[in-house]
DNA sequence: AGGCATATATGCGTCGTGCATCGAAGCTCG
DNA sequence: CGAGCTTCGATGCACGACGCATATATGCCT
């Protein structure tokens, strides 16, 4: 919906009108008390009380998980914060949407401006709006996950740093991600920004669900890669040890590849055939 | 990330700094032409079109896409307008953020408030946007939905409507949906406000691909259903039949139903077992 | 009692997957 | 120059899930 001017009449107003209940037995409970009556009185406190936060607005930003696959390894790309909260901690690229843009836009620009990245994947992933994910004011932010091979990550490294995500949960379940900057010796894991941790953890979790059925993968190497390519990307993004034989047939059979003739180079045994992403699939 | 005090420097200025690059062709050329080096006078411009910006926050509200299963037919819980723009159409029941609720608790709100219903299912759906979507200013909405068996809508239609959802698309293609009001005998389309058909449209692809692999059918039964009322719902959310030896056979071999040993009553044929949804399954 | 409609169990051909085997094709080294 | 190494890529086979067909069970109706 969406009423700047505040006209919608509020039926059922809840019996605590300032605070909506949290916990699914307390709602349930008010819900049993007051069935489907309609209170006038109870309506003009919910108004009242709707009317004073209806106007006062959240801000609205986007948030760019940009992952890569570099050396069998899951990275993203962190910028380092110059300014308070979260002074000197590693945080996504991102920043306000403008009035004027789309979000998509926004997420695009952002990541145009940050990582010096066009023309990359790039796919809404989720809201976060926790109420103080931000300690200073109300920020729902629009999370975007963007996916580059690893090539181009190259150019675009100057004050940005690059992170290998470590992932402590298995599988489908879910939760905040661990980084680790990339180069340096040391091992020590980077603590996070905001909810950032969450957010990759978010990505990673849908690219994980989305690689067997979606062409993603194929976002995450170089226009000609080989089979053997592919699937170490797929076990990285995975975290899993997957068949040879099996992926072969599948991604063959799966109409996305297109052979090019060509062959490997420079590799100390016999030459794979490299292969081409060819997404007349869906035909 | 998130700044109202805006103190992030903004890193390698777009060339035009008013607009973000729309086309992918014009974005790579520019950033080409200036690729990893940070002008000074660039960053003033940019700074001053960013803090321009950034400070006018748009709208932020939230819509509960309801569905749920009723006479073979996807159904969904819509509200009259009452108020320009679309005054007398259709929408989705929903509301402002508040300031001080998460996401999630504002959808539960709005379900409570409007639709009468708590302890609801309730998943994040996408966030939509567009700069026009709502004519008067700038909108943008977390969008969720909701599964509920249809018994539980019966004592929540006061001044709401239910309408059976038409998915014009096959499969997984998206796209808005048609509505039509569930009980009138005329069967006009209902033209629904906003982007809310588009939102719909998403909920439907949503969960026809999360119905295989998540526990989302059962929240469109009541607790105690037999597999061929689990099956007539599957059909109805895919649009497409399903073989039922193979549902079966899926269905209790994943570990989510348990038998509860009665029988089903008042039918003129053979009675078939109730089953119950056991949530132990993911152990 | 018999018919009817649906539930429920069983058997079989097909297909995708995991696993093992085998030949092919480049490179390295003696 | 040929043997040996490593990886590619194809083939064969067992197993399980699925689609399809068949057979039996069971409660209600006539």
């Amino acid at each position: 919906m969406a009423q700047p001017q505040r006209r919608e009449p509020a039926r059922r107003a809840p019996s605590r009108p300032k605070s909506p209940a949290r916990s699914p037995g307390a709602e349930r409970a008010a819900r049993k008390a007051a069935p489907a009556v309609t209170s006038e009185s109870e309506d003009q406190r919910y108004l009242a009380a709707y009317d004073a936060s209806a106007f006062e607005r959240p801000s609205v930003t986007v948030d760019v998980a940009l992952l890569s696959v570099k050396d069998d390894a899951l990275v993203t790309l962190l910028l380092s914060r110059t300014s308070p909260p979260f002074r000197g901690r590693h945080a996504l690229p991102g920043g306000f949407l403008r009035m004027d843009e789309p979000l998509e836009v926004a997420a695009a620009r952002v990541l145009h401006d940050k990582a010096g990245l066009s023309d990359v994947f790039l796919e809404q992933l989720y809201t976060f709006g926790a109420v103080h994910r931000d300690p200073r004011t109300r920020v729902v932010t629009v999370a975007y996950y963007a996916l580059v091979h690893p090539g181009r990550l190259e150019a675009a490294s100057s004050d940005t740093t690059l992170a290998r995500i470590e992932v402590p949960w298995g599988g489908e379940t879910g939760g905040p991600v661990d980084c680790h900057a990339l180069g340096t010796a040391r091992s020590g894991a980077l603590t996070l920004a905001f909810d950032h941790a969450d957010i990759l953890g978010t990505a990673v979790k849908r690219i994980r669900g989305k690689l067997d059925y979606t062409p993603i993968g194929f976002q995450l190497l170089p226009e000609r890669f080989t089979l053997a390519d592919l699937q170490r990307v797929h076990e990285t993004v995975l975290g899993r040890p997957l068949n040879k034989d099996s992926f072969r047939r599948r991604m063959l059979a799966s109409g996305q590849l297109e052979a090019t003739g060509e062959l490997q180079r420079e590799v100390d045994h016999r030459p794979a055939e490299l292969y081409r992403f060819s997404r007349r699939s869906a035909v």
